[in-house]
DNA sequence: AAGTGGTCTAGACCACTCC
DNA sequence: GAGTGGTCTAGACCACTTA
């Protein structure tokens, strides 16, 4: 059925912008409940094919957003899941009043101290990320007892802080001489990075910045 | 009934990799019927919280893996949301047998033509990406008659193909010195890409690289 | 005011998987 | 074999939006 309604979209049976049957009868012509078919629907408008609204109808999107469904693994998953041992080694760990871009990022007062980490996590061996991650330690008081040795920050943190909201944002920068170091590769190169802000019962949490290893991709299926 | 079992897991009532009462049990306790329950877990299981399995019950997710909704739109779309007037420019538009990567991805045989399209997005002017095309015209055969100077190739594609699979992938270049001219920015500084292959019917359709400009980022909320 | 989708109920049967 | 989630049905009421 949900099958069905997606054929008539994509053989453009029902073009973009045009008004489709109403659930009920829908329901009629398949011979099913309306149930199913609104779930269906509202599954098809989720993936961005359909745009639904009360009274209005249900319309076959103009133009069609792509929606996918992105996953984003803890990096020691996504390194096992590729049949490599994963390590981290903690580079840096301070109390700090962290630069103004990060006092943004954290919604902190300027005369704040947060927690400042950086590590690496390898991959055989091989560097795999570079980590560089903000802690405000009124929302993780815990974290001054945690050395991160055995978990990684990425890990503990997952475990011991529940998050509810939060930001990803990905880019591209250029590598500088010091991540050049860290990553093993060459100063001026392209590297993939994934910053994400985390936040719990309206309370800034963490802000990271990973900085991935030279070809690194992310990928999806659509 | 959803942000109280959302709760428990985030408050760590319910800790990773715990056993959830079933179902019938929850119905139970909360008032309501199953179905209510299943559809409020299952749509915690697809944001990443909980695993579930048929017979071995519903645990939450040991190390959540984060799953987002990405959302891609038209390059027309996006820039238009940022309040700029979208323009493009084809810069090549030709015949020709790929090379072997090209050939690997859209599976063609070794001596088959394809249609290779060059083209410019610009945002206000400014340069926004620069488009990287190949289609096969054994999928699309009207595309010989298009010369997409009113829709963009990546607009009339939405439009006139259906779509069905297809994998899109995300990483960082360099920028070369053909893309500094294009993209209006230095050699060697780094770009974001999106690769996208789409198919129908278990045909190749077209496969695109999209390099965006200096400073571009893709952004999704938790 | 009326018609649409959004959400719920109560119940049924099925599919899978662990014991 | 038995217990779990997966999916469906038939019906109800509600929320929102447009006419």
């Amino acid at each position: 059925m949900q099958e069905e309604v997606r054929r008539r979209i994509v053989a453009r049976v029902w073009q973009p912008g045009d008004l489709i049957p109403n659930e009920a009868d829908l329901a009629k012509e398949f011979g099913c409940a309306r149930s199913t078919v609104n779930r269906a629907l509202q599954e098809l408008a989720a993936s961005g094919l359909l745009d639904r609204r009360r009274r209005a109808g249900t319309r076959v999107a103009p133009s069609p957003v792509r929606k996918t469904r992105l996953e984003i693994p803890l990096l020691r998953t996504e390194i096992e899941a590729k049949g490599a041992v994963c390590n981290h080694v903690i580079l840096l760990r301070e109390m700090r009043i962290p630069l103004p871009s990060v006092q943004g990022r954290m919604s902190t007062a300027a005369n704040e101290t947060l927690l400042h980490l950086q590590a690496l996590y390898t991959a055989d061996g091989e560097p795999y990320a570079f980590e560089d991650r903000w802690i405000d330690p009124k929302s993780v008081p815990s974290v001054a007892e945690e050395d991160f040795s055995t978990l990684s920050p990425n890990e503990w943190l997952v475990r011991e802080v529940p998050a509810d909201e939060g930001e990803i944002v990905f880019s591209a920068i250029t590598c500088s001489q010091d991540l050049a170091a860290r990553l093993a590769c060459r100063e001026g190169e392209a590297l993939f990075v994934l910053d994400r802000t985390t936040m719990h019962a309206g309370r800034m949490v963490t802000s990271v910045r990973l900085v991935f290893h030279r070809g690194y991709r992310l990928q999806t299926r659509l």
